[in-house]
DNA sequence: GATGAATGAGTATTCATTCAT
DNA sequence: AATGAATGAATACTCATTCAT
């Protein structure tokens, strides 16, 4: 089950669902996992809004009940698996105060998330320009949420402040993106282990305090 | 001045052109450019065939008198583009010994390339999945080569045996392709040389051997 | 009045029809009623699936809803047509035993069935290469029904054995579809009845068993 | 070679050919006999103005110096061909007296000349629509010829009066057409002479006089 | 809320024909 | 006479989106 929830209908209105609710969370959920689905088989342009409908055992029209257009459903499932990642992310970070054993923790956070959602990870991943052209580059946003952590590091002191925190983000962005696309295609070449291990090592003796 | 000399019709022939010939290749080198140019500002999939000879000021049909089909101006110009790139890393380290020396030198060498063709660039190094689709993928393809690189390093024990070298190399590609979009897009954020210390820091002390 | 039926919506279904259903064979009956009219106008591949959408009345994508080319709605037409066909020749011979009466009955039931339907008979009787390409080459098909016919014959002693019942077929099918055209086109040059009782006596004083 | 002398340049001009002159004679003749060739493979409208000049040598602008358009190559390979076919026909009735004998030896010339001019036949015996449409329906001018000699015949007392020589000459015209198309096909199926005899005898005891 | 038939602008590609050289 | 680059109208087919039921 993805780990994402793209699928599950929220539960935080205070009220009880009516049927009709319920039935239409549940079409808006069928549609977002084969959206999913589709979208990782194929690409963001090889999918049709009929493919998804007819994925989802609804009429065509229908996605338009749901979605306004192709780009909003695609944005959806980016947010929502990029919220998801940053909570992984931040869990793996709590509690942890030595930067080495957190930035540990995070790339086997990273690496885990990366095999349960590997379907999504393959276009979210890619800095398709069509992606970006929808207005949501994950890529992009998630180089900004790791900017403001650096950010905090050189607070902190913990990391040289002559290092420009958003050329960092990008480098550290751009370095696990092509990585994981790679090696979920490729998951005989290196163990999990032995990937998190290179990465760790390459981004934190490259950024350590002198 | 495109370095990939895609529009400079070669002369290497040793019979004089004739006025035809000359006139096939102006028309052909005009759709080239007009395809950098429209691809760089508009991604592969949202340039139609049309456009492209439109903007070359010749008639739509000429375009397939040239090129078989979009995908095939898309891997042409890939192609230039990086062929022109490898010779440009090889001259950097020409006679260069030092590791480190070669490291920083070649990563000034791709700076300045990206500098003069922030058209091509932005496409080329995008990781668009269309262009993959294209059978051209220039990072995959960049990234091979980089890990032969790698590979000879180990064998000259400059570089520690346990890191997977083709691990490595993505995640060197990974990098540098995301830092150089960005900073294409925003260059007055980091100098170049600041980028290019940064990054070369990060890849060096990561892969130094113990 | 077309007698192939082309146009009218199947009824045997056992459920009423939704009113999306009887829109849905109503646009379906209308542009097959416009194909066979354009077909017979100008043939097969002077007609655009463009031209037989705009005489039905319906956009261009629509054409596309119904058949999935221009092949296709071709190969219905004359499928039908060679249905209903058979039909009318199988019936003029029902009860008959005698030969001379059969051919008689079926050449009168064939010159009906031409005029009745004098649009299809002029491309479907032109052994039109393209018809044939479209897999459907609609008086091969014929031949073969009235090859068997002429098997039977030879078994029930009424044709002599040393007739190649497959060179019959082809001699015959040629004769009527050649006659036919040209006969619709100058149906004032012989009545219905000379034709029939010129091309009977071919066709049966050629073949009598000695 | 072609009994139509298709690709002879012709040789009736009183005058010596000056170079030029027969280097053009030349190319025409070499453009046609290409064109015979495609159009037999491929179909009137499946073969390209820059299929005829490709496989006859010549630019594509060539071939415009030689015919007008697509349409009138055809015809002039169609013209030759029935010409030739008619003289054929001629020879074989020379000197011959008897109806019967008359028939037959036309029948055998017929086929003789289907064998050795395979590849027009196939087209030119089609009926195809689109050959029609270029003014030139060999079989509807062959037809007209035959109906000539029938007219003959009806005077000579050699064929009843009653029966109609255009209706006849369509008959003879399609099944023989049909049936050599056939019979090229499938040259196994029945011999040479078998199929003189069978359409021989059809076409004979069906126009006997009483 | 859901349906699904219909829309029509959009795009790749072909090819007869022209014309400057 | 021949060349061959260029033209551009024509055409099949796709798909996001709408809307009457």
């Amino acid at each position: 089950m993805p780990v994402t929830r793209v699928s599950q209908p929220d539960a935080q209105e205070g009220h009880k669902k009516t049927s009709a609710e319920r039935s239409r969370a549940a079409t808006r959920a069928r549609l977002l996992a084969s959206a999913r689905t589709l979208f990782a088989a194929r690409g963001l342009h090889k999918v049709t809004t009929h493919d998804i409908a007819a994925d989802a055992g609804v009429a065509a029209g229908t996605f338009y009940l749901h979605f306004s257009d192709k780009r909003e459903i695609f944005r959806e499932i980016a947010e929502a698996t990029l919220s998801e990642l940053k909570a992984r992310l931040d869990d793996a970070s709590d509690g942890v105060t030595e930067r080495e054993t957190e930035v540990r923790a995070q790339a086997l956070a990273l690496t885990d998330f990366a095999l349960e959602n590997r379907d999504v990870i393959r276009i979210l991943f890619s800095a398709d320009d069509d992606a970006a052209a929808v207005e949501s580059d994950l890529l992009e946003e998630f180089a900004l949420w790791i900017e403001e952590g650096r950010r905090e590091d050189i607070v902190a002191g913990e990391m040289p402040a002559e290092i420009d925190p958003t050329l960092l983000s990008h480098a550290i962005v751009g370095m696990w993106a092509r990585v994981l696309k790679w090696w979920l295609e490729n998951p005989e070449r290196v163990s999990r282990d032995e990937l998190v291990e290179t990465l760790c090592r390459i981004q934190l003796s490259g950024t350590h305090p002198a």
